[in-house]
DNA sequence: CCTACCGATCGGTAGG
DNA sequence: CCTACCGATCGGTAGG
């Protein structure tokens, strides 16, 4: 399929859709009404339903990932707390800038068929160990409470995951004030509470 | 409707097949299957599917109200790190109890139909501002960093809804645990870094 | 991008 | 709890 302007319009109405419905919830039909076309005539764009799906997460997914790499790449070298904080900031960024398809990402990646779905999941394990990494080394330099690191990791990123579902565009919070307060809690949350003494 | 053993086991079905597919995928004919019965025989004892979602999202909330209730009571009068701790082992023993129930609640109530769609929103809305007062009152006696109420309290509200998405029940972290590690990291994500000076 | 159409499945009812 | 059945809708194809 080439990339063609309705294909990223499909792609936007369908983040929308699988947003506020959820796949499972959304049928073909919902998303031509929304562009205004006849539901067979999406096929004209789009191999499937479940297509379209992955384009989304897997585009949302890579997205996440380069985040991650350009927070890491920026902070190396650095101590823990740094290298956290950046990951948790690329994090919210990343969810910010377009919560819809951020949100498909997270909740909808469960609807992929087997193949696809294991491969989201491989990247997001690879992607959970970037910060187990950084909170191991965090409590190995005496930065960060020697709490469970799984426990630890869950704790926040399920925390921003969540981002996606109260975050809204133009709200009282914007991106700037999400990340800071998140940053703050995150590293909060992992530091050693009695630090020097 | 009556509740009767075949009732009970029904919502039981249903919430392991919500729990895993979403309300959305999953046909009131996976969930006659799973009891060995035909689809048409399942509405000898509910009205609809979405009674069914309404039943156990109804009695989960009603838990999670119980168990606030009873950590509130529990520490009324106490310091605001106490009272949120218990807060949070609370609704940590609520999700792990019964972790497919807690999964439904969290994921499919928007699938339910407008009016018990807003009751449940209203309800969670309640929940958390049990979390927020108490946020508050930290704050205010400076036992909490003066972070954004509303942030502080979406960011541990969903990293404890966020068990419901890795906690297994016989693995490696059981309750105990995860409610010890969960309490940690939400009072030091709230605490003041710089309590006594 | 449309019309016309496909088989399969959806949630649910009637009547036992 | 079953059989038999309902209209509606599902994702998708053929052929233009």
């Amino acid at each position: 399929m080439v990339e063609t302007t309705r294909r990223r319009e499909i792609e936007a109405v369908a983040s929308s859709l699988f947003h506020e419905r959820g796949y499972a919830g959304t049928s073909v039909r919902d998303i031509a009404r929304a562009l205004d076309i006849q539901g067979a005539s999406l096929y004209a764009h789009v191999a499937s339903k479940e297509e379209v799906l992955w384009a989304i997460v897997d585009r949302t997914a890579i997205r996440f990932e380069a985040a991650a790499d350009a927070a890491a790449a920026a902070t190396a070298g650095r101590d823990p707390a740094s290298r956290l904080e950046q990951l948790v900031r690329a994090h919210v960024a990343v969810v910010t800038e377009d919560v819809q398809r951020a949100s498909v990402f997270v909740r909808e990646w469960r609807s992929l068929a087997r193949e696809p779905r294991m491969d989201i999941a491989r990247r997001r394990d690879e992607y959970e160990r970037r910060f187990r990494a950084v909170i191991d080394d965090g409590i190995a330099t005496g930065a960060f409470a020697a709490v469970d690191v799984t426990a630890a990791s869950a704790f926040i990123l399920t925390a921003l995951n969540g981002l996606v579902s109260w975050y809204r565009p133009g709200g009282r919070l914007g991106e700037a004030e999400i990340a800071d307060a998140y940053a703050h809690l995150a590293l909060a949350a992992l530091r050693d509470s009695v630090p020097e003494r």
